[in-house]
DNA sequence: GAAAGAGGTCACGAGGTCAG
DNA sequence: CTGACCTCGTGACCTCTTTC
């Protein structure tokens, strides 16, 4: 009812844009994205293969299951990761904060935060290329699967 | 259990009529039509040339393998797609909305109802000469346009 | 005790397989 | 090529655990 259902309500999915169902591995996500992080984390990108674009889908709601590369990729740059993940609830100041740096950061939680980087950029480095292409993988390349005939269009 | 049972059982293959093995790619359908369009749709509707009834093949369970073109052009206009495909268990609130309406009409896919046409016509507009849209089949849905915000969580 | 995230469960769809 | 059947990933809910 108050601020903090507001507070999610309003949330976006930091991966795939839906809207989010709360705070999971240390980043707002949807559900799906929560599931899918983790189940796959846990055996480590190297298992997914490479993305068969080079890296560079667009990761939304429709296409998010196109390509888990991509998918996990947005996850890390997310700030997802196991040593974000967290049981209980999250005080209000934490969240709001966060979300007035409109970034993962959170201040108790900095040291944290170089070992996200170094984990986001050990596990990329393992499955594609190691540049871990910043900002939003955004252009307009939709075609993941690369032979079907329509792309995902939002 | 029985629920979703019904809701499968009563509902019918936008495609053919025959009774819908569930939802795929966006669309109410049997087995039958779910594989046609998952191998078909992949090459592009361009493989499988004309229609050499001039695109007013009527389609039902009995005549579906006969004319590929026009089972593929009423795929699309069932709305099928790769990109409105849905992974996973369908939503409480789609079950009990649906069961409750007791019709073959998800407002979720409404929206998607008018794209259908869109998409339908222009797909189709690639492969063949655009004659095509002018079918027998049934629906000559010329609705167009609305908005297209969605409560649809999905 | 309430709130909320982690992790588990399992309904369901995508895609593959293969006899017909 | 077709479509019944199978496997596997997905994600909506549910329960458990932890924090407020």
């Amino acid at each position: 009812m108050s601020s903090q259902d507001d507070l999610k309500t309003w949330q976006r999915c930091r991966v795939c844009g839906e809207a989010a169902a709360g705070f999971h591995f240390g980043a707002f996500t949807c559900e799906g994205c929560k599931s899918f992080f983790g189940r796959t984390h846990v055996n480590g990108a190297a298992s997914l293969g490479e993305c068969r674009n080079g890296g560079r889908c667009v990761v939304t709601r429709k296409t998010r299951t196109a390509c888990k590369t991509c998918r996990l990729r947005r996850c890390l740059q997310a700030g997802m990761s196991r040593s974000s993940s967290r049981y209980g609830r999250r005080s209000n100041w934490f969240k709001i904060h966060y979300l007035q740096q409109g970034q993962e950061k959170d201040p108790r939680v900095q040291e944290v935060d170089h070992k996200r980087h170094d984990e986001a950029s050990r596990v990329l480095a393992t499955s594609s290329d190691s540049t871990t292409t910043t900002g939003t993988c955004g252009t307009d390349a939709n075609k993941c699967r690369s032979n079907s005939n329509d792309k995902a269009r939002e």
